[in-house]
DNA sequence: AAACCATAACTTGTATACAAGTTAAGACTG
DNA sequence: CAGTCTTAACTTGTATACAAGTTATGGTTT
């Protein structure tokens, strides 16, 4: 029995190359609905479909369960996870919380670059909105924007730490909101949103970030165009598991 | 290929009693500091102490090293981790946020029999203080009524859900909370921020909450009495693994 | 004595066989 | 035809053998 474990690779490499990018196409897939809630995924197709043995695979899906993006139901098997709208409530009742307060932190001194990088990020915003792209792919753009607006901030203000937290537990969240926000109009007040709130962060004004970010994150979480189209991604009581 | 899975357990069993009996085991001996950062630990080892086989054991661990407990370097063995002060901070900033959050609204419209169990909670904290027990145990007792304290304001908030994932990616914070708040004065202290904080709540004085928060949660991250005796815990980049 | 090298002993990673629980389908019974 | 039972096919859980990388040891060389 070893005493200690001799220093030589710095990094801690949890997972190789092959796992990694398995797990990543997985997380994808999920995120963007291509693999709808309720699928089941078992662990000899993936192992067939992958080339690789049931172990490694399992490894995967267990994490992936940790991280919310599946259901695993022991000896019957394993599911992509329906949306739980409690977590998607949740989860932005923490980022508009956290965000006010890192606002509030910036509008007093942010760096001029920063200032820059978040402005630009908006000028691509606007020009994905004006441009002729096909509807889906226009979408997936803009929420790529959007988040990296948000990330940002977060890094901009120290906390990127907490960012990365969070999104590890962001499967509910990402596919509600991409899901209840793909309508034109929706882009163009999001966008507005990320613009006031930069405006408020220049000029000072604390005491408009508070209602500013509560109406860009959290306004619609019982979007009716949402329940209306989509309860059956949704996870219910009775849904057949 | 099956097409669906049939509803009979409502409930996701995610792990036998024994693995779970396991895990529990090695969170509280890591979060106790029974096991000390550094501690090599072997898959082996544990599959030969609990008669169990390495394929759980390994589920066991990979679960502990995603929510920070050990470091897994692939090849070379398992470490129990060193405390990572930056995850203190981030972990410290992200409550202190929540908690004035949900003070504030709290505030506003607290249950009566909430605020008799924050009281009655306070007052076990008193007599704890005050009684002969012994350091240790005494030192635990507290920080067991600390927590529960703190869970009920966010069970009260409707926020059970976050303080849970937050416990999750405690490891960190409460090793350190454990090793720096080892003086008696210091659970004084602890104390009368609580008492403060319920006054504040019952007096809706809002405007108070920030700066009682942020010196109960956030006052000491930078505590000279930790630095100076217990820096052997901390992670730094020079340390032997 | 110091540096080097081969090798054995250890570590975790992967593949695979088997165990145990769940589901689906069909034969059987009333 | 409806209901029940048996059984085969499926699922994940566990044990174990082997693969591959890392470390420690001790002998050899210089």
């Amino acid at each position: 029995m070893y005493t200690s474990i001799r220093i030589k690779n710095r990094k801690l490499i949890k997972m190789s190359h092959k796992k990694k990018e398995i797990m990543e196409k997985l997380k994808n897939d999920i995120l963007s609905l291509e693999l709808k809630p309720g699928t089941l995924i078992s662990e000899t197709s993936l192992s067939e479909k992958f080339n690789l043995s049931r172990t490694p695979i399992r490894d995967i899906l267990k994490q992936l369960s940790l991280q919310g993006f599946i259901d695993i139901y022991p000896k019957k098997g394993n599911i992509v996870s329906y949306i739980d709208l409690e977590s998607v409530e949740q989860i932005t009742f923490l980022r508009s919380t956290l965000e006010k307060e890192i606002m509030k932190d910036l509008s007093s001194n942010i760096p001029i670059t920063g200032l820059h990088n978040l402005m630009s990020i908006l000028a691509m915003q606007n020009e994905c909105i004006e441009s002729k792209i096909e509807n889906q792919d226009k979408l997936i753009r803009f929420m790529v924007l959007d988040d990296r607006f948000h990330k940002t901030l977060f890094e901009l203000a120290g906390r990127k730490f907490l960012w990365n937290l969070i999104q590890q537990f962001n499967v509910h969240y990402m596919r509600y909101r991409k899901l209840h926000a793909f309508k034109k109009e929706k882009l163009r007040e999001l966008l507005q949103g990320h613009q006031e709130i930069l405006d408020c962060i220049v000029h000072g004004q604390k005491d408009r970030i508070d209602d500013l970010v509560y109406h860009h994150i959290r306004a619609d979480i019982n979007s009716p165009y949402f329940r209306e189209n989509f309860m059956e991604y949704v996870k219910t009581p009775s849904k057949l598991v």
